[in-house]
DNA sequence: GTATTATTCTTGAGTGTGCAAGTAAAATGC
DNA sequence: GCATTTTACTTGCACACTCAAGAATAATAC
């Protein structure tokens, strides 16, 4: 006779961080087509651009970059480079620190985040359609608190 | 003189949907590094298992697996070749249709399955320690009306 | 029955990512 | 001042993933 292991539920946290995971997924690969087809940027491009413009000067170091997108060194040199190259970004030096190069907004960075944040805002509302604002609220704090570093809002 | 245009705060639902993103992936990679430094296994791998564990028999046709975890086709077969190496699971061909392969968990692989899952509890404790069950009831009614697909509970 | 279309899976090519190692420069210790 | 350690960045390598194309089989149309 075989021995059948009754398969189990996951405890309640344990299942919600998956689904949190598997949400999220489906939710990045939805804004990485429609931002890719209509602005020609990828979702992870998109916050390159955001958290530049709302650096004072619209520029920041490319490690701070990267700790604020939660990519590794390597990753944002890779990331960047495709972005000079087509120019919504500029690759500058520190007066100050000879280790440190500076990455900078340009004008038609400023545009493309303009245009494509049109894009991302009806996106984001169609999304996030069945949930109103004061359960929208609560997951807004619900995840700040998960959360291991401040989260703008 | 230098146009200066103000950073613009996003609107709340965009907001709240990049740091879901952001909150995940912090989530996902934490979970990588422990699964994978005390059971050799990655998250997506862990959800292979627990996928397959649920599905009766412990059985599931590829393209089903696929879907369920948010992977192409071709990701499942790269996904789980090393899987069936270290022998966690098993390619089987299904009688009724030559074209579809089955996978199936093995014993090591309910085993491997178990203590790693006992490992996620833990970490999962830890990650969502900073909020309460009513709280956490919230996050999770609002991720199923999210998700565009049902969610496991 | 035969032709056409759809489905399941695998493979090749291309892309994106992290880690480890290397380079250069700054900071620290003495 | 000089040696050591730390920091910022880049590059080589490995790996995971997707898409497009192909092979095999099933389903559908007629």
């Amino acid at each position: 006779m075989p021995v059948v292991t009754k398969a189990r539920k996951l405890p309640q946290r344990s299942q919600l961080l998956l689904n949190l995971w598997l949400c999220s997924e489906d939710h990045r690969q939805m804004m990485d087509q429609s931002l890719g087809s209509i602005h020609g940027i990828a979702y992870i491009e998109y916050l390159v651009l955001h958290h530049l413009a709302q650096a004072p000067g619209g520029a920041l170091r490319r490690i701070d970059l990267a700790r604020t997108i939660s990519r590794s060194a390597s990753g944002v040199t890779r990331l960047l480079r495709p972005m000079e190259k087509i120019g919504l970004v500029t690759k500058e030096h520190s007066e100050r620190d000879a280790r440190v190069s500076i990455v900078a907004l340009t004008d038609a960075g400023r545009e493309r985040l303009r245009d494509a944040t049109r894009s991302l805002n009806q996106l984001s509302e169609k999304f996030t359609a069945s949930i109103n604002d004061k359960e929208l609220a609560r997951v807004e704090s619900a995840l700040a608190a998960l959360a291991t570093r401040p989260l703008a809002s």
